[in-house]
DNA sequence: ACAGAAATGTACTGTGCGGTACAAATTTGT
DNA sequence: ACAAATTTGTACCGCACAGTACATTTCTGT
């Protein structure tokens, strides 16, 4: 970042241009967007853009850190009181829910991984981090529910919980190549029934 | 491909070439190379490269079915005969151990995944088709597993083939995001625990 | 050996996009 | 209301890279 705006308008701008960003990097992917396809949507010039941001790349850095925000904080509310297997399978079916066959299937955080050049040192960083985290929550989770014993036996939480995030974001790569969001389904659920036993007819 | 080469050493050069091609889209992505860096590395001119190739997608194209084959193959003999819990560890351990601390850690396939455009078409469909085959290799393998009776009960070799899938992609993902292997392998030692039992001491 | 074909190397062109400069408009504080 | 500062829009520059043209060299068959 390289100026802090000092006004309101100036705030709400930055933050239509990160939301542009962010979309759009989401969608298409870092390189394949222009910096006047976030100007445009954004509905900036790309002079603001360079007025807030030192170039494409402290741009990226800032969308990374956002993105990290915003996928942990969707799945704060399911991780931060996971401790029944009910529990894991709902975060499953979340994550297997935010994916329909119309739009591009990539995971907002997975698909960066790739794109992020070798000098974008920081945003690399604060994405392995974001990654660490997500590993970690999930591992709390999967630990309550191995207190209540609800977790195959041997299981280890934080193994289970490696395998879960690299399922997920395996699943989410298939599904993307393939064009059937329904891989994703077959993959978490799979590994729930691994860990946590058949799933309940409902 | 353009023009298929008649003669000996043009079939070389289209091998040298595809290979350079491989090496560097596996390496640094495919919209981080560029052909002079393929003309380059095969020790040819950028202009065979337009002799044998239409232009850079073509190329992308070619690169993609060679890769699948490649593989396909390399793993081929430990899929073709898989039939123990001990072959699937096998596995694994073989998938592990193919990435190091130093390289960058990038599934050959996987990584293209999110950089051929909209307009590669055929290249997409190759790629899909290419984890299709993989997945019902390991399945076929996972079968015979199972028939020994050394599957945990009620897991479907369809299912955990996809899951397997699945976190080897993202389990190489958060490996080369977080510059650690050992991502890997804990990721697929996970999956092997739940679905085949604990790891016996060796 | 020698014509014709194939393969190779180089120099050029066009374009898309990141980055910069700067003028115009709007906002803020007094 | 007015000056200073901040925000906004536009036009330009340069570079990197895909694609092209063409001259030169090396093969192939007779």
């Amino acid at each position: 970042m390289r100026t802090e705006p000092t006004t309101a308008k100036g705030r709400a701008t930055v933050a239509r241009v990160l939301d542009a960003a962010c979309e759009l990097f989401a969608r298409q992917g870092i390189r394949a967007t222009t910096l006047d396809q976030v100007g445009a949507l954004s509905r900036t010039g790309r002079g603001q853009l360079y007025l807030y941001f030192v170039g494409k790349s402290d741009l990226v850095a800032a969308v990374v850190a956002q993105q990290v925000h915003r996928v942990l904080d969707a799945q704060q509310p399911l991780l931060g009181t996971m401790s029944t297997a009910a529990d894991v399978r709902a975060w499953c079916d979340l994550a297997a829910r935010q994916y329909s066959a119309e739009d591009p299937i990539r995971c907002p955080l997975g698909s960066l991984v790739h794109e992020l050049g070798e000098q974008d040192v920081a945003a690399r960083v604060t994405l392995a981090e974001g990654f660490g985290r997500w590993r970690s929550e999930l591992a709390a989770g999967l630990r309550r529910v191995e207190q209540r014993g609800e977790l195959a036996d041997g299981a280890d939480p934080a193994a289970v919980a490696a395998a879960l995030l690299a399922a997920y974001e395996g699943g989410v790569l298939l599904a993307g190549a393939e064009h059937d969001p329904g891989q994703l389904r077959i993959v978490l659920e799979a590994i729930a029934t691994l860990a946590l036993g058949p799933t309940p007819p409902c």
